[in-house]
DNA sequence: ATGAAAGCGCTAACAT
DNA sequence: ATGTTAGCGCTTTCAT
C-alpha cells in the first residue's frame, strides 16, 4: 500500500539518504560501486521519486494547464493531440479543463491551476475570433492555441485562413477552372473572412473573381444545398466551387448530384477542414484544405516551453495550411 | 514574481504559521477576530495555498489520470467530458494521457502517473472491446469506461448496446414497420454483434427477424450505400432499416434517395451514435440512438471516487442508451 | 487562544 | 567518497 521511498532504499543499500539521492541523479562524487548498488536496490524495490516532494523543491510542478472552450470539440482536440505531443515527451504533464465556454468556470479553473503551480498555460479555443485574456497570476506563461487574445499582443498560434483560400484557389486554377464559387459560413467569423479573402486575391491576380460572389452563411449542409441551388440558377457556367468547410461542400455535392452535374466533370469541388468521415464519405471523396490543427498544438507547446524556461515569445504564428487532394477536383472527363 | 506564502500571511497578520493555517482552515480555537484578520491578510495578498505541499503531507494528490487509446476520438471525448464534469466540481484534476494505442506509451504514461501520485485512473477506450488490464501499482484504483479489462472483472462502465438494439427495433415495430432489415459494422466488433443481438431478440418477439438478415460489414459511408443496394435487389419490400451507425445509416439514406424511395415514407431509417454533424446534416435528418457517453464518463469517475475513498466496485455497469427520435423514421405519408 | 516544532519526500549545500 | 543538515510550503500535534 505504501510507495516505497528514497528512505527505503538507502535503508536497503546501507547508505544514507543523501548518498542515495546522488546515485540516483548521478550527482556529485560518489563510488561507481556504490551507485550501482544504490540503483540495483531502487530498481528491485520499484522506487519512483515524489514528482510532488521534487515540484515542491524545484519551485515548479513540471505541468501545465490545457484550458478549452471548445468542448474540446472537433477542433481543439487536434491542438491538445498536438500539445500533448510536444510535452509529453518532454515529462511535462496536461491538465485538461474544459470552460464549456462559461467565464466562471474558466476563473475557477485558473485559480485551481494556479494553486496546483503549473508551469505555464495554453488557452484553446473553438475558430480564431480574439478572446478576453486570461491572467493567471505572476509569472505563469500563457499561450493562445487556436484563439487569439483581444487588446494583447500575446503569444497565439493560428491556422493560416488566408494562405488556405490561396491554395485553395491556386489549386482549382490550376485545373482549368475559371467560374470558381465560394460558398462558406457566417461573415462574422473571422476564419470565413480570411479565407474568402485569399481566395478572392488569388483570382484577382488571374484577373478573376469570385463566381457570383462569395457566398457568406451558415457551416452546414443545409446551407450548402441551398446556396449551391442558387448559384446554379443564377450562375449556371459554374465550373467550381470552393466551400468554407466540409460540410458546407456536402451540401454543395448532394444539391449538383441532384441537378445532374458530375463531379468533378462538370464543377470541381474543394472544401475546407478535411474533417475525414465528411470528406472520405462524400461522392466523390473530397479534396479539402487542412489546418494542420495538431502542428497548431506543437507550435503551440514549443513557444510554452521556450516561455517557460524564460524565452517568451510575442505576436501571432500562423500556420500554413496544406491541400490534400481528393476525386472531387482531379481533372474530370470534360475539366 | 514569487508566489505568496502562508508565512507572508502570518507575518503580515501578526500571527504564528500554525494559527494562520487554522484560521485559513477552520481548524483549532481560535478568536473570531483573528480568523477574520487573517482571511482579510490572505485575500488582500492573494494568498492561495500551494496545492503541491498540501498533497505531500495528505499523501494524496487530488488530480487522477485520464488515459485513452482512442487519440480523444469521437467516443472518448464525451466520456472525458464526463468524467471532468464529475471530478472538476469535487476539486479534482485531471492529467490527460493519450497512448495513440502503444503500449510502450501507455506504459510510461502509467508510470508517471505513478510518480506524480494520482488518487486514481480511468482507462478509457474506442468501443468495448476487451484490453489488457492496466497495473498501476499498489492503492491506485482503475476504471474502465468504454472498454473492459481482459480476464478480470475490474470496475468498467460500458454502454448498453443490446439495449440500445432493443429500443431501435421498438421504435421502428411502434411505427407500424415489419420488413426491417440491419445493416452494421463488422461482426468482430462486440458492440455491433450486441446490437444486433438485442434488435433481433425484439423482432424476435413480435414474430420477426431481421430482413435480409443481419449484414455486417464496415463503420463506413461506403458500406452502407453497398449494402443498401443489395438489400434493395434482394429484398425489395422492405420497409426499414437499422444501421449500426450513422455513417452506415447516411450511406443507406444516398442509396435509398438514389432508387427512389422516399425517407420515411417507403422505408425509415434509424442510425447510432447520434453524432449530430452527420445525424443532422442527413436529408432527411435521422432518428439515431444515443449512448449517453457523458454519462459513461460521469459514471465511471463517480466509481473511481468512491474506490478512492475506499469502496471499490466490481462488474461491468451498462449504462441505458436513449433513441433521439428525428424525421427519418416519423410515419410518413404510407407508413 | 496562540506558538513552537515535527515531518510529508526529496535535493543540495556543507561538513567530514 | 559519504553523511549530516537545512529547507521547499504546508498541516498538525503538543506545549504554553
Amino acid at each position: 500500500m505504501r510507495r516505497v521511498t528514497i528512505r527505503d532504499v538507502a535503508a536497503e543499500a546501507g547508505v544514507s539518504i543523501g548518498t542515495a539521492s546522488k546515485a540516483l541523479n548521478g550527482q556529485g562524487k560518489l563510488r561507481a560501486e556504490t551507485r550501482e548498488r544504490v540503483a540495483e536496490v531502487a530498481e528491485r524495490l520499484g522506487f519512483a521519486p515524489n514528482t510532488l516532494a521534487q515540484a515542491l523543491l524545484a519551485g515548479r510542478s513540471f505541468t501545465v494547464g490545457l484550458i478549452t472552450t471548445d468542448s474540446f470539440g472537433r477542433f481543439s482536440i487536434p491542438v491538445m493531440l498536438g500539445v500533448e505531443d510536444a510535452l509529453g515527451t518532454g515529462q511535462v504533464s496536461v491538465f485538461m479543463c474544459d470552460t464549456r465556454d462559461d467565464p466562471e468556470r474558466e476563473r475557477r479553473y485558473v485559480e485551481t491551476l494556479a494553486a496546483r503551480r503549473v508551469d505555464g498555460l495554453i488557452v484553446s479555443g473553438r475558430r480564431i475570433e480574439p478572446r478576453p485574456p486570461v491572467v493567471a497570476g505572476p509569472g505563469i506563461p500563457v499561450v493562445y492555441a487556436m484563439t487569439q487574445p483581444v487588446g494583447e499582443d500575446g503569444p497565439a498560434v493560428v491556422p493560416d485562413d488566408e494562405g488556405g483560400g490561396r491554395v485553395a484557389a491556386e489549386h482549382l486554377l490550376h485545373g482549368g477552372r475559371r467560374r470558381i464559387g465560394h460558398i462558406t459560413g457566417p461573415e462574422r467569423f473571422l476564419g470565413a473572412r480570411m479565407r474568402a479573402a485569399g481566395f478572392g486575391a488569388t483570382l484577382a491576380q488571374a484577373g478573376l473573381r469570385a463566381h457570383g460572389g462569395v457566398r457568406f452563411g451558415e457551416w452546414s449542409e443545409r446551407w450548402g444545398r441551398e446556396a449551391a441551388a442558387r448559384l446554379l440558377a443564377e450562375e449556371p457556367g459554374t465550373d467550381a466551387i470552393f466551400c468554407g468547410s466540409d460540410q458546407i461542400a456536402r451540401g454543395v455535392a448532394d444539391t449538383l448530384r441532384a441537378a445532374g452535374r458530375a463531379i468533378p466533370g462538370d464543377v470541381a469541388l474543394v472544401g475546407f477542414d478535411n474533417w475525414e468521415p465528411m470528406a472520405l464519405g462524400a461522392q466523390p471523396p473530397l479534396t479539402s484544405v487542412d489546418m494542420c490543427l495538431e502542428e497548431v498544438g506543437r507550435v503551440a507547446a514549443g513557444l510554452l516551453l521556450a516561455a517557460i524556461a524564460g524565452e517568451p515569445a510575442r505576436g501571432t504564428r500562423r500556420v500554413p495550411c496544406r491541400l490534400v487532394t481528393r476525386q472531387s477536383s482531379r481533372p474530370g472527363p470534360t475539366g
